[in-house]
DNA sequence: GACGGTTGTCGAACAGTGTTCGACAAGAAC
DNA sequence: GTTCTTGTCGAACACTGTTCGACAACCGTC
């Protein structure tokens, strides 16, 4: 007997990811495909929004321990020395870019994620989700070992810019591809990484 | 006698400026504001979101316009060389940076439509927006004087990371205080533009 | 076994949303 | 004077998320 609760999530997941605007997800269909009352939602979450969120949480966990997992399998093949700056950059951003492309995976949950995230008028309630960043402390270390005159708030800072990066990439494909005349298939997930690589490694040169 | 449709397009601009989400903008509200009725917008618009477009339409231009204004600046001061790479990405991302911390500016208009767009089932209402950037062409030739190794493509590509970078300055200002430490401070627009130019200017080296 | 109390479920009702539609008014064109 | 267009308004519609009271099922305690 599968709980009312995680009934939910798991309708709730499964039609965020069917769905093309965030209005077609209604608390009545939550409750119609997961088999119980849209009441249900309110009373096990409080909200719908509370709901999301939830649900947006566990696809985050699957998509850092990709990234962790990754990192780690870097590290494991140029043990002992320091992985290269491309494969930890591809760790990082790889997983989103590839999730972003692949219609099987579970990535619509979290770009209406995040839509939703702006819109709300209680931001507080995201608060836990946005400043769970344990994962990037990982990568943190990792990267400062092969950039040692950067401190680790100017590693964090650069780690932030490649994720903007990612996004951009994810988000506003039609854009790039107008600014860049087709010249990068953004389609093909290993290529747009590779592209990243290309600019987000020179933020870690050493000063001229 | 000011016409109905442009008291609807500054009320919503003033709605949009004054509200935190935009569960708050409400065509009742936006008609009450501008003297009229409800339908009043469909009738005009077509519909409330085509409302929203046609007001970030005009703040959008207003912020390109600062944008070029800035870069013809700098070229005029830099006359006859090509200004400085430092100057040229200030005058891409300065604009919206310094429009998002500034609570009397327009940005939020910017910030709820961008959000509106992601959630909307219309994609195609937002393509002409979205696809205008001949303000970006005219930055692209100049970036290319300064890295003539960079196709014109491969500079429209950096543009785009540069701008991926500010939004995340501009929408995830907490996650970044988080992954820097609080050691930048986000709330000074300048510093956070010089950080920006910081990563940025790199992309466009030579290759080593 | 009988009894409260908790926990969960349901459906009706509520206040709110954007949009549609028919009625009506003002003005222009003929 | 009539007809057509343009614009405005308010009532109505279908929909939204949430609340609330009724009811059922279980649990521990007497």
């Amino acid at each position: 007997m599968i709980p009312t609760a995680t009934k939910l999530i798991e309708a709730c997941e499964k039609l965020l990811c069917e769905v093309s605007s965030l209005e077609e997800l209604t608390a009545r269909r939550i409750a119609e495909l997961a088999g119980t009352a849209p009441s249900a939602i309110s009373y096990h979450f409080g909200s719908q929004e509370q709901l999301v969120i939830a649900t947006a949480e566990r696809v985050y966990k699957q998509l850092n321990a990709e990234r962790l997992s990754l990192l780690n399998a870097a590290v494991q093949r140029a043990h002992p020395a320091p992985p290269a700056l491309s494969e930890m950059v591809g760790a990082l951003v790889g997983p989103s870019v590839r999730w972003s492309l692949d219609p099987a995976s579970k990535y619509k949950v979290l770009s209406h994620f995040t839509s939703m995230a702006q819109r709300s008028r209680d931001q507080e309630l995201y608060r836990p989700l946005v400043e769970g960043i344990e994962h990037h402390r990982v990568f943190s270390a990792h990267f400062r070992a092969h950039a040692p005159w950067l401190s680790e708030a100017e590693v964090g800072w650069r780690i932030s810019c490649a994720l903007g990066i990612r996004s951009q990439v994810t988000r506003n494909r039609l854009r790039n591809e107008v600014l860049t005349q087709s010249t990068i298939d953004f389609s093909d997930p290993e290529e747009v990484i590779a592209r990243i690589v290309e600019v987000v490694v020179p933020m870690f040169r050493a000063p001229a």
